[in-house]
DNA sequence: CACCAGGAATGTA
DNA sequence: TACATTCATGGT
């Protein structure tokens, strides 16, 4: 067993199984509503607090527009006010409906749009203003079970506490994860959302 | 009151 | 490539 594997063990043996904010994300499988859940979570949480995220999130459901074609149906202004909790939320609103009307006018389905390919599909979706790498993943990870590993500000610091390398790059810290572990989402969606229970609760125990 | 939370786009050098 | 600025709410 090799170090990242002993990682997450570790994490497992420490945390159990992700819970709490994760129980949707790290939910197997998914129907198509919560997937499109995941993928509004996605966007809505760029540098924001999950618990800002989730305030939006129920704004949402209680009137009935958690799924992209509402989101296109609706139009970038008349979200605005449900996702302000949020914040950045003219641009987050704007965001939203780029990606629903990605889904929408071109695929239409998650089904069709998986046709493509995990290479393929990664290469479209980052061309939506406002999908960047580390949301396009969590998108490809967690909504669509993709086997691609997230990055985010946890995950370096992590590799940079543990010395698993020098090299900090987006990609190139995407690719260590991936060679050193099995090809299975399952894995990757778990061991990402622990990095992230670890990493926030290492920020805890600094303010103590 | 100051600081920051699971980024990305845009602009500058 | 690398770094700065902007977007904005809610918790501590």
């Amino acid at each position: 067993m090799n170090i990242f594997e002993k990682l997450y063990q570790e994490l497992e043996k420490k945390y159990g199984k992700p819970n709490e904010q994760w129980n949707l994300w790290c939910k197997r499988p998914k129907t198509i509503q919560e997937k499109e859940e995941v993928m509004m979570g996605a966007i809505l949480t760029q540098r924001t607090s999950w618990k800002n995220v989730e305030l939006s999130l129920k704004n949402l459901k209680n009137n009935h527009i958690i799924s992209l074609k509402n989101i296109y149906l609706l139009g970038p202004k008349k979200i605005e006010a449900f996702i302000k909790p949020a914040g950045f939320y003219e641009q987050k609103a704007q965001y939203l409906f780029n990606l629903a009307q990605f889904f929408v006018e071109k695929y239409g389905s998650l089904k069709k749009f998986k046709k493509i390919g995990l290479e393929k599909m990664r290469e479209e979706i980052l061309k939506v203003k406002g999908v960047g790498p580390e949301t396009a993943d969590s998108i490809l990870l967690y909504a669509l079970d993709q086997p691609i590993f997230v990055i985010d500000e946890y995950t370096k610091r992590l590799a940079n506490e543990k010395k698993l390398t020098d090299k900090m790059d987006y990609f190139s810290l995407q690719k260590l994860f991936e060679n050193n572990l099995k090809k299975d989402f399952c894995l990757y969606q778990d061991f990402h959302a622990l990095i992230v229970i670890y990493g926030k609760n290492k920020n805890l125990n600094k303010k103590i």
